[in-house]
DNA sequence: GTCTATAGCCAGATAGAC
DNA sequence: GTCTATCTGGCTATAGAC
């Protein structure tokens, strides 16, 4: 019974350079942290990877290839608006559950570099927010939801979903709560967060 | 006319700091960069402040200190529920437009650092959510709005509020809009947002 | 209080043996 | 491909003159 990850040296550099730079991001991640966590020395990442700057890149685009279809699922699926929030929300969770540093880190280290979002763009499988938008405006129009702006549904639907992971720390401060209780809370949220969105558009 | 800052060399590295390290985190702040902008040398940042980690500490609680009574405006206020979400979504929006980078800088900080939280707590204008949850249930009681968790209520408040600013270049990037028409959407959110959240409870 | 000069360390990157 | 040893530059922090 093999590993599911290829144990050659490469994926083994990309998979603690992954555990690195998503925790500790670009400037606070050392390639010697990196070498160790690999159980390889630091001549090898130059060797597979020439650069930090370079290892990173290949960190990122990963991450951002793994969000990138979960995003897909709201913008480009054939269900109803209805069906998409419900579905988006609980797989999206899911996701997270499985994933927790990823967004924190891909925003991030959009933050420092907002040019970076070009360079993800010429990927062709890049969400894009066209179908959504006819598809809010219809079901508006059809009188299936209220009047609302696709652009801003979009945002809402976003923020519910993502902020409570990239805001933990600060969150369980605010209403005093232990990893446990904090835990429950996001479990709860994948059905609470699609109800509440659906409140809010049902007529 | 005075400025409105002292202009003491202490406060003009503190300014210099507050604007180095919240757009590029501790990691990535150079003590050499503040001492540029605040135009004097590095060897007085020293002199203030002793080393790196105490001035980022001070400029860290003054964001926090900044923070905390926007937070106090939604928990600890005496007007109705629907009041206090659409004032505080109106000013906090207002207040971000200003500070653009605060809110981004202490969550991020406290991810590297969750236990920097408990030394904010000493502070007892640390925001607090007890009343907040009294009211919501009463008003849930009461008939005035539906049934709600009241923390999953107040994580969608600041979800829906704080991350757009988070996350702008992604946004940015997904819905594809310049700065302009970036801002357009926060400014309408100021209301939004508001309605939004106060339709998914209104009866 | 403010400056210049520099100590001392640490990180990224490379050379070169095997 | 993989290693050890080392270079080089940059960064925090301090010493010490004024």
């Amino acid at each position: 019974m093999k590993n599911k990850k290829n144990d050659t040296t490469e994926s083994l550099i990309l998979e603690a350079a992954k555990s690195i730079f998503q925790t500790k991001g670009m400037d606070g991640a050392r390639m010697q942290e990196i070498a160790d966590k690999a159980g390889i020395n630091k001549a090898m990442l130059h060797y597979y990877y020439r650069n930090k700057q370079l290892l990173f890149e290949a960190v990122f685009k990963n991450a951002f290839s793994l969000l990138a279809p979960q995003l897909n699922t709201i913008l480009n699926d054939d269900s109803s608006i209805e069906e998409k929030i419900r579905n988006f929300s609980s797989n999206y969770i899911t996701f997270i559950t499985e994933h927790p540093y990823l967004p924190n880190f891909v925003i991030q280290e959009l933050n420092k570099n907002p040019a970076f979002i070009l360079k993800m763009k010429e990927n062709k499988a890049f969400p894009n927010i066209e179908k959504f938008k006819k598809q809010v405006d219809f079901e508006v129009q059809n009188g299936s939801i209220k009047q609302i702006d696709a652009t801003q549904l979009f945002i809402n639907i976003l923020s519910l979903n993502v902020f409570p992971f990239i805001a933990k720390p600060l969150i369980m401060g605010l209403i005093e709560v232990d990893d446990v209780a904090f835990k429950a809370i996001i479990e709860e949220r994948k059905t609470a967060v699609a109800n509440f969105i659906i409140n809010s558009i049902k007529l």
